[in-house]
RNA sequence: UCCUGCGUAGCUCAAUGGUAGAGUAGGUGACUGUUAAUCACUUGGUUGUUGGUUCGAGUCCAACCGCAGGAGCCA
């Protein structure tokens, strides 16, 4: 670059790509990136070892994982090798840093590997070493959740739940949301719902009594009774009646004591909220997302999607190919009774209209109705939260969910009551004291706006994507009632 | 929280109320460009905890602990 000229944006952005794309820093190269063009040259990987077979001809084979993608690389070891011997008693699980050359594999099953010229071992393991070759429940794998990223189940998920994540930045920030980090620590008593955790630095053995026995909640430290937030909503819409588009992804705290598979005391949840957007636009928002994830993970996670396939469900590939393209059904709540009553079908609970659907409803309208996601809007707004837009019917409220087959309701959201006059009468009826929610009543005082958005249950869309059965497996380190392990 | 089921070798699982078993991992040996390698031999147990019934309990009963599936609540 001549001097004297001006470098432009792009420039840098060119060369901080060039050397964001090389990490040529990096003490070894990841066997995800190892290329049919490095053959003949001499490549370092480093990772863990998950099978080892000798042969008495003076060599071993050593099949490596360093997790960047779901197969591993197999290592040629000779005898030749200083420490050969030592390496012979290596056993799954041990750390190796290998280097060799990338030559074509004569053998089946891969189409290179690497003729290593010297390998080190960093850690072995030995007999208590619990992810021995054979086969380890999903149960079992819970109790050493800070080794089963070395699995090939628990580590496919968590790249698939990686790409989720990306995908759902991509997706919001492409389509002008801006990315906003609500609070974690709350006083405001979200929504009514759902037990909290509650945030205190008071003395639990002693605790400050005020004048009507109860604790003294001004000495704490925040002055007030505070909690683990449950939904960043609020918070959301605040600067959504402000900045138009945002999106909240973050982690979620309920202290209900759930015990199922699709239940977490602490989960992540992706919150988008949007000005001037009605129901009719948040439906499509959602099934846009939805359509956007599926896509992504199935350009970049198309190994850990063939597994899933073929060893934990096996229509998965299928089913998300066909939801990339298809039409979202969306039915009223009225209407989904109608269907539920016509179905000629004996379910546990009866079907009522003014009734929330019971699990069974929800798995028949989708898994044998629809046949895949249903999006069901203008729930009655007993059932559902005081802040969603009240129809002109007087009856029902412009919520929606999107139920899935297996997991049920993997969205909920609604337009929100924008007049200041309805959300304070539904506020009454719901027994909260508008004192509580002043600031949130200001939106509605001061320049409000139609607005709607919705919260989606980040591991019921990694479940979704996975197949995988229970919700602790695809959050790293799940915690659920009597268990914060880890 | 409720209902149901389960808890046996490091792991995956067997075992009519009557001597605790297999596969796999580990060990030893054989064999081999292998790939869930193969073959032979072999180490390994306070049957979740506590109490009860019985001549005798892994098995039956009770309580507790833990886990799973389903329900409720929800995302």
């Amino acid at each position: 670059m001549p001097r004297g000229t001006l470098r432009t944006g792009a420039d840098l952005n060119n060369r901080y790509n060039e050397r964001r794309r090389t990490m040529d820093f990096a003490p070894t190269t990841l066997i995800k990136n190892l290329k049919e063009s490095q053959l003949g040259s001499i490549v370092t990987i480093g990772g863990w070892l998950r099978t080892r077979r000798d042969s008495k001809g003076g060599f071993s084979f050593l099949e490596i994982n360093d997790g960047s993608q779901f197969k591993g690389i197999q290592v040629v070891a000779d005898q030749e090798l200083g420490n050969y011997d030592e390496l012979t008693k290596t056993y799954t699980g041990a750390s190796l840093k290998v280097e060799g050359e990338l030559v074509p594999s004569p053998g089946q099953g891969q189409p290179f590997e690497i003729k290593a010229t010297s390998v080190e071992i960093l850690g072995n393991t030995d007999q208590s070493y619990v992810l021995q070759k054979g086969r380890v429940s999903l149960e079992k794998l819970r109790e050493v959740a800070h080794l089963r990223g070395r699995t090939n189940v628990i580590g496919a998920t968590m790249r698939v739940r990686n790409q989720l994540s990306k995908a759902t930045h991509d997706f919001f920030t492409g389509n002008d949301f801006l990315y906003l980090h609500t609070p974690i620590i709350t006083s405001s008593d979200c929504e009514g719902a759902g037990q909290m955790f509650q945030v205190s630095t008071l003395d639990l053995e002693n605790p400050p009594k005020n004048d009507l026995g109860g604790i003294d909640y001004s000495q704490d430290f925040f002055g007030r009774k505070t909690h683990l937030s449950v939904s960043g909503q609020l918070n959301a819409e605040a600067y959504a009646c402000g900045m138009g588009r945002i999106y909240t992804f973050g982690p979620t705290f309920r202290a209900e004591n759930s015990n199922t598979s699709r239940h977490l005391a602490e989960f992540w949840m992706v919150e988008p909220e949007a000005a001037f957007f009605t129901l009719n636009e948040n439906t499509q928002l959602a099934a846009a997302y939805l359509r956007y994830c599926f896509k992504h993970l199935l350009d970049t996670c198309q190994d850990d999607i063939d597994f899933f396939n073929l060893r934990v469900d096996k229509g998965l590939r299928a089913r998300l190919e066909g939801l990339v393209d298809a039409e979202y059904k969306c039915i009223t709540y009225t209407e989904a009774v109608d269907l539920l009553l016509k179905a000629g079908k004996k379910f546990e609970f009866p079907v009522l209209w003014g009734s929330d659907l019971q699990s069974e409803h929800e798995r028949y309208l989708c898994e044998e109705v629809f046949n895949g996601p249903v999006t069901v809007i203008d729930y009655p707004k007993e059932i559902k939260a005081f802040y969603m837009k009240l129809n002109d019917d007087g009856k029902t409220v412009r919520a929606m969910d999107v139920l899935c087959p297996h997991i049920g309701e993997i969205i909920g959201g609604a337009e929100r009551e924008d007049r200041l006059d309805v959300l304070e009468s539904r506020m009454a009826q719901h027994d909260l004291d508008p004192a509580d929610y002043a600031w949130f009543l200001d939106l509605r005082r001061y320049g409000s706006v139609p607005h709607a958005g919705f919260g989606l249950g980040f591991e019921r869309l990694v479940q979704f994507c996975t197949g995988m059965g229970n919700i602790r497996d695809v959050i790293p380190f799940p915690r659920t009632p009597k268990n914060a392990s880890f």
